[in-house]
DNA sequence: CTGTTAGCGCTTTCAT
DNA sequence: ATGAAAGCGCTAACAG
């Protein structure tokens, strides 16, 4: 009976599998996978448990994921595909609060940045992720393809225009912040700083779209948008042509600090005082708006918990149950700083 | 001799195997494999090959990630760990770049922020990748538990200490043009403005010691060297401190943008003016300081070339070929703008 | 040159 | 309550 030896007696020590664990329990596989998923409708007697338990631990088993991939159709993995436009530190906060978020709920996060070259296709054949985030929705062709690849589940965190397959997350919530803030210092007539950049139109519309509204609820004109490429006369421009208003604009609501930033630049390059003859509010409290002079008023939201949330709709989505489509109203804040 | 339809007559269209394109082809499995997998010491007809590489084409196969990764004992993934600290534009700008270079050579490029929760560890027995990327050495126990999980490759992108495990990506160089171009013009008494973030250590240190070395070259004392926490208070504390000096540093070798950025609100905030009184220089080149007010003066990497390097290095470890070690140096460069 | 075949590690009927 | 065994899709050693 000389069967193949364990790996003690020759080469590197492989990994324990499954079967290591049966024998070393004295059960079989199908027992030992019986205890390790948990499978529902399956009584096992606590002893036994223990017994796989135990020879699990003492193995230091874990679980293949390939092997399971191969079974499943699908990874214990959560893909995100980061969007074409340059990622900035609020992008890299959500990643990390993802990570945690889906790892509590037992699912491996990782982020693949569009490449130049491969298709996206290519990437999820590539990890047969669990389920797919993206940014903005992805076409009805492409979510077809991905779920004919094995991929149970696509989710976009904005934009949710058609069907119902996105999470919503609330933007507008941060423009109607940041015009309320205005509104209440006192400012009558507030300009947007509109991002030169086509490729984040779906988070700009939203923004803008919660300043129009809360105007629109304060009696408010409608809000004086301005483009604002990020280069010194770009920015010099746009404050000139605020300022050039009839009545002139005082309260600046920006796509994000990125921008907000850039006019606190533009705004001193004209001799603008800002907040005194102009106040400014960003979206997403980067580290730099903490030490700009002035400093800056911004909304920032709780990526904590809007990753929980996120997390945990793809894992009731995976087990088949419901979701609670909105996250909480209350995840975002407005930080008062120096310039507004 | 009723056999498994091919799911035309039933349920939804499973994807073609090999096992169907080898049907189709009127060929065995192994030979369709052979072929698409280039299989060296095989040789293989001309006419043969066409049969199996139509047959592929006309069903849409793509290969199961799945079943390879269990049959090779790996992905065809490269895994990049996240750093701890909060990553920005220039870590973005690496991704996608790393991903386009790494999707050339046929390898999938994903990220995986450091999860608070679970292990790293678990990470790489979810993705069984072919390669992990870190950017800083790996403890030598976690680099022998990832080999041990069957990933054949770890690298380390910087701060190559011991071993030759590290890519080296020359991160003096940084701080020494830094340094010369203050240096060139006629700056005799330099700072370095230190990051208050002891996790980016591994950084800041090559980089203030390209600055040294300069200094010493150019018959300069050494650096001024000051801890500069990203507070108002930090920041005016900093400028204060190189004004005090005796005589009194002009040039500044700021640890990345982030922290020249803020030097500069510093400055202004105390009177001090850039680049009149003080010249500044950055690393990194993130957009913000295009925009600044002066525009920052800063060095840049050639991301590009940087992880072509990387991806071929990877690539010519996983095939068994040598590596050129070095990436060539001129991939940094001085971005010459006001503050400097 | 091409085909047969044995697994990689896992889950899950179906029997017992 | 537990076990035997099939099979997910792929590669490579071995025959022919």
């Amino acid at each position: 009976m000389a069967t193949v030896s364990n790996g003690d007696g020759g080469g590197r020590p492989r990994r324990p599998t499954g079967a290591d664990v049966a024998r070393r329990a004295g059960l079989s596989r199908a027992t030992v996978s019986y205890v390790l998923n948990d499978t529902p409708h399956q009584a096992i007697p606590e002893p036994t448990r223990q017994r796989v338990l135990a020879a699990a631990a003492e193995l230091g088993y874990t679980p293949s994921a390939a092997g399971r991939a191969l079974r499943n159709g699908h990874s214990e993995v959560v893909l995100l595909l980061l969007p074409d436009w340059p990622i900035g530190p609020s992008v890299g906060e959500l990643l990390e609060s993802l990570s945690s978020a889906l790892a509590e709920l037992g699912l491996t996060f990782v982020a693949h940045p569009r490449s130049t070259g491969r298709p996206v296709s290519d990437v999820w054949k590539a990890i047969t992720p669990a389920a797919v985030i993206t940014f903005e929705q992805l076409d009805d062709a492409e979510t077809t393809k991905l779920e004919a690849a094995g991929v149970e589940l696509a989710v976009a965190l904005f934009g949710g225009r058609r069907g119902g397959r996105a999470l919503d997350i609330p933007e507008q919530r941060t423009g109607r912040l940041q015009a309320e803030h205005l509104a209440a210092a006192g400012h009558r007539r507030l300009g947007y700083a509109w991002p030169d950049d086509p490729r984040v139109l779906t988070f700009a519309q939203p923004r803008l779209e919660g300043v129009r509204h809360a105007c629109a609820d304060f009696g408010l004109p409608e809000p004086e948008v301005v483009t604002v490429p990020l280069t010194p006369e770009g920015v010099t421009g746009a404050v000139r042509a605020w300022r050039a208003g009839e009545p002139a604009v005082t309260g600046i609501c920006a796509y994000n600090d990125e921008v907000a930033l850039a006019l606190l630049a533009g705004a001193r390059r004209v001799g603008v005082d800002v907040p005194g003859d102009l106040a400014v509010v960003g979206v997403d409290d980067i580290p730099a708006s903490a030490v700009s002079l002035p400093t800056l008023t911004t909304v920032r939201a709780d990526t904590a918990a809007l990753a929980g949330h996120i997390a945990e709709s793809i894992r009731r989505k995976l087990d088949g149950r419901p979701v609670s489509r909105r996250p909480g109203s209350d995840i975002h804040a407005v930080i008062r700083r120096e310039s507004a």
